[in-house]
DNA sequence: CGATTCTTTGAAAACAGTCAATCTGTGTGG
DNA sequence: CCACACAGATTGACTGTTTTCAAAGAATCG
């Protein structure tokens, strides 16, 4: 995992022993088994984690328990509460896995610090604002596309490698539909051929 | 409108005369008529905006004409197309101003100069990034909450500033429901006294 | 293979959308 | 100052899509 974690480092931004000898002490491995949460509801997110194996998913649940997902991460994405994070209060979500999964934590603080020591890591930490900054404004195009079909195709054409990876009814969720209809959505537009099987 | 500017600058970071002598040659400032766009629809935008008065709207138009708000930006906000910004390419996405506005403009390859060379406007240019980040999050929310009604509540709750301000027609664009809808729902929680007339 | 979990299908109900007409308020020009 | 035009909001009747509820089929895993 860690090897991993190193690998990806390495291919975003220039990294010395050194700096990697400052890194390394601050990181907190964590492995999940399926199921496993990162965060519940109600505690307050205090890290930055980037998922090295595996696939995270972070939901919202309403009184009635019901669920929306709001998004997947796998190897090499971030996930957390921004703004839990950032406003220091309790999450109004869940964080899980949803396969076995690796994450890497660092204390935000400690982040922080050895951000401002290393101008790279800082360069990594603001790329990587800007990306997730980007793929948000996606789902917000993906949340406030209306019918279900066209949901459905732009989140296959968008993400084909978690189609194959998350369960239908999580997929669903994200698209803010219930099993059923993208059952029935799928069958349709796999019949009129516009889809993939 | 340099001098609203100069002041949401002093109210987000210490910033010397010296340093703000190196800004200010690279600020464009632009006024917009109320309908005039500061973006359309396959430009590329390569700016970074910080809205100092009025209040800008930014849409996606879909082949039919048909128009999806996703958000509307006040006073010391900032807008623009992370997307087309990031990766160069045309945008989908067309801004423009609802109220008579000022704007001040920046071009992102000054803009990202300076932030090398000054610490605090990096640190103010990614405090930003946090917050559209957070607040994209909102959005995100908003636009998976199910039922129209508790759509328009939270809406209600959490931008009571945007509700005397905006015409309820573009309102329920931003909610994703026809002005129709949006009445019937409107009329509905006031009857219950769930929301403020 | 049994049990659980996930997906599919059917029928009825609920909800939001569409279309069309009316109402309301605001600003403009006569 | 009034009348008119126009943009926006409301209301009603109808249509269509998605949800809900229920049950039956697959698929996966110990």
């Amino acid at each position: 995992m860690l090897q991993k974690f190193r690998h990806y480092f390495d291919s975003k931004i220039p990294i010395t022993a050194d700096e990697w000898e400052m890194i390394m002490p601050i990181c907190i491995p964590k492995e999940l088994k399926k199921g496993e949460f990162l965060l519940k509801e109600g505690e307050i997110w205090r890290y930055v984690a980037i998922v090295i194996e595996g696939c995270i998913r972070t939901y919202r649940a309403d009184r009635e328990g019901k669920i929306r997902i709001l998004n997947f991460v796998i190897e090499n994405g971030w996930t957390g509460d921004t703004h839990s994070l950032q406003n220091s209060v309790p999450s109004v979500l869940t964080i899980d896995a949803i396969e076995n999964s690796s994450v890497m934590l660092m204390k935000v603080e400690e982040f922080d610090r050895l951000c401002r020591q290393l101008p790279h890591l800082n360069q990594l930490m603001n790329d990587n604002l800007k990306t997730c900054l980007s793929e948000s404004y996606e789902r917000i195009d993906l949340a406030t596309t209306v019918t279900a079909d066209e949901k459905y195709r732009s989140f296959s054409i968008n993400h084909p490698e978690l189609l194959l990876r998350i369960p239908q009814y999580m997929i669903a969720s994200y698209l803010g539909m219930t099993p059923e209809s993208l059952s029935r959505v799928k069958k349709k537009l796999v019949k009129d051929q516009l889809v993939l099987t």
